[in-house]
DNA sequence: TGTACATCAGTGAACGCGCGTTCACTGATGTAC
DNA sequence: TGTACATCAGTGAACGCGCGTTCACTGATGTAC
């Protein structure tokens, strides 16, 4: 049952978005390559044409998803979606970092450097967007509101009660547009939009 | 070889020990019932007469380490010493809810119920040592400087390169303290002792 | 362009290992007299 | 207090299951002529 080499790419990405999926929603040690492959339309046999080994995949999956990540261009907007309760709600197509970044030092070294890129990465997105403030108070306000909301969302997701994971999201929400607000000239803040 | 009441409650306490540290430094799935037991200085077949299950170790683990949290007295040295290096690499003997929050929600509802609980009583313990700036806002900078205590430590573990983690430590510790200067009376700020 | 053959992506059975869990056994503890 | 016996905490072999990985096979694709 061979197959032409645009569906085996095809077939390739799909199992990279599906691992993806099945990785935020679960932890890398709780998804089985079977469970992968079938998620993708496969059997678990082909698995190892596309990828040498479980942890070749977990890899791979995280350079896949990390690339993906888009500029920021409203800081505001973004902290507002990503402290939202559909988001807390949504493992499978939530940020990969959230997710992941807390097991992904228990894996292989690739693994550890691919997150550790993309943490990187993600600073100097959160850095650029935070306007002309000078380059040194932009990175400051993206190292700590990114650390807030990653833990928030963390912490969201921890909690059981729900009117507790609510209040966290919300009130992270409060705390960082405060410390935004003391450092980020006025100019630049004119279309934010958070519930207070 | 029966052993004396008084031993096996020290046993029990050995085990749920060193079940912590290991969770803590390697997660709840690559932690072994075998590998905690001889931790523990026995062997794996004596589990079962002090835990009906890994589940219900897990829970119990929970419980037992998060019922050790102490009151904070100074917010300022207690988030100098969680965002440390020294607290980065002690995956073992550091905070259980940044070691082990993303993963709980995974394990069985009544291990998520044990973090949660913890969850929310820290958040009450930090709103006490937060001062009396009224109870909202000293429960909104609880909230919010401990979501930046959490998300920095896990990012910065996350992080292979020393001097990221590092800057990720050092640049929350200064956005933590800029957005409590915002709202504490200045009363209270006296003794604090960043590293700016 | 059409045909014959080599290639190789995916299949599914099988292997081996590790882990959670069980159980018959041991011998020190606790207790009844 | 001392003795005899019942209890039961811990031992270590064994079980069963699931998962990562391998491999002989299949049949569609790609290519040489």
């Amino acid at each position: 049952m061979r197959v032409s080499r645009q569906q085996m790419a095809e077939n390739r990405r799909r199992i990279l978005d599906e691992a993806c999926r099945l990785f935020q929603s679960k932890g890398f040690d709780s998804v089985t390559v079977a469970e992968v492959m079938g998620a993708a339309g496969m059997t678990h046999g082909g698995f190892y044409g596309h990828f040498e080994s479980k942890d070749n995949l977990i890899t791979q999956t995280l350079l896949h998803q990390l690339a993906k990540a888009s500029d920021i261009d409203d800081t505001g907007a973004f902290c507002t979606t990503y402290l939202s309760s559909r988001h807390r709600d949504d493992l499978a197509e939530g940020c990969p970092i959230s997710a992941l970044a807390a097991e992904t030092p228990r894996q292989t070294p690739a693994a550890h450097q691919a997150m550790s890129d993309g943490i990187r990465a993600q600073i100097a997105r959160l850095t650029d967007a935070m306007g002309d403030a000078g380059e040194a108070l932009a990175r400051c306000n993206a190292i700590g509101s990114w650390s807030a909301m990653v833990g928030a969302l963390i912490l969201a997701r921890a909690t059981q009660d729900r009117d507790l994971a609510e209040e966290i999201l919300t009130e992270t929400r409060n705390w960082i547009e405060t410390a935004e607000n003391k450092f980020t000239p006025a100019h630049q803040r004119q279309n934010e939009s958070f519930n207070l």
